[in-house]
DNA sequence: CTGAGTCAAGCTCAA
DNA sequence: TTGAGCTTGACTCAG
């Protein structure tokens, strides 16, 4: 009998990157045949992955934000989606039974709190992209992964901002969840702002090494209410502070599992490693 | 084929 | 005031 395993989960593609959600395109080659070749490429290499994570015992899969490239651009071809169908289709249903939660990570150029309505415009046109492909694929847990990002200065209003944009934006609740970083906004910070919105906060132990404040398990898992909460682990690698390893550092995985105590083979962990499966399976060997 | 340079977007901080 | 760096990968083109 084996031991229980934690839940861990994968991003974007496999280490020798030979399936990928995330291939894209240049803006300077924004074509629709280009598109749809890349495209679907990415979402042909989605049901491999799930069958990958189903046989390696990952129970989380973070989709590629360029699935399919450029998609909330205004130059993007919305006839598209049309030709994708039964794509999402089919890989909608090679997850039906096999259940990984899907997550997506938005980049750091989408700023709800920023003071430039061109810039929340445009935010809100990634996430509507965002929920667009959970739905496309039944991401019944699905999860969007966002930061609150820049402080413009007065880290009061940007929160203040974030909230107003998000009650004017009802629909971003359904999947959205609100990570701290290591730079901004802090645990306390992001908790803060999540539980305003209703919404999950997304505890990253690295960057909350990094970027320190007060802050209990027991509030972050009541932000998450009915939904299996989901938190985020790295290890410093060489070189810059913030930089991701190879590996996860033993110890300190060991020390997020003291932090979530009970809870710890109940919630799903992201494994943030540049190594990925090779890291999950070094961890799993712990169990 | 390979390696170096570059890539939509915002924001922060150092110079 | 400007520009590198963020996180990191992956495209693109020169050679």
């Amino acid at each position: 009998m084996k031991n229980r395993q934690p839940r861990l989960g994968l991003f974007c593609s496999t280490h020798d990157g030979i399936l990928s959600t995330n291939r894209t395109i240049r803006l300077a080659s924004l074509a629709t045949d280009k598109v749809i070749e890349v495209a679907t490429k990415n979402l042909e290499d989605f049901p491999k992955i799930i069958e990958f994570c189903y046989e390696k015992n990952i129970t989380m899969f973070r989709l590629g934000n360029s699935i399919v490239p450029f998609a909330s651009h205004q130059k993007f071809d919305k006839n598209v989606w049309e030709v994708l169908k039964p794509l999402f289709e089919v890989g909608k249903n090679s997850n039906k039974e096999k259940n990984i939660r899907l997550t997506i990570h938005p980049g750091q150029f989408i700023q709800l709190g920023s003071k430039n309505p061109k810039v929340v415009e445009s935010s809100l046109a990634e996430l509507r992209y965002c929920c667009d492909i959970l739905d496309l694929l039944d991401a019944k847990d699905g999860v969007i992964t966002l930061h609150l990002g820049g402080t413009n200065g007065d880290r009061k209003a940007t929160m203040e901002r974030f909230f107003e944009v998000f009650t004017k934006n009802i629909w971003l609740g359904k999947y959205l969840a609100l990570e701290n970083d290591e730079y901004n906004f802090t645990a306390s910070e992001t908790l803060e702002v999540a539980n305003r919105c209703g919404i999950g906060m997304i505890f990253d132990i690295f960057h909350h090494s990094i970027n320190q404040s007060e802050i209990t398990w027991e509030e972050i898992k009541k932000s998450w209410k009915e939904k299996r909460p989901k938190v985020h682990i790295s290890s410093q690698g060489d070189g810059k502070v913030g930089h991701h390893a190879d590996f996860i550092n033993e110890e300190e995985f060991l020390n997020l599992q003291k932090f979530l105590g009970d809870d710890f083979f109940e919630v799903d962990i992201m494994i943030e490693a540049k190594k990925k499966e090779e890291a999950i399976e070094k961890i799993q060997n712990l169990y």
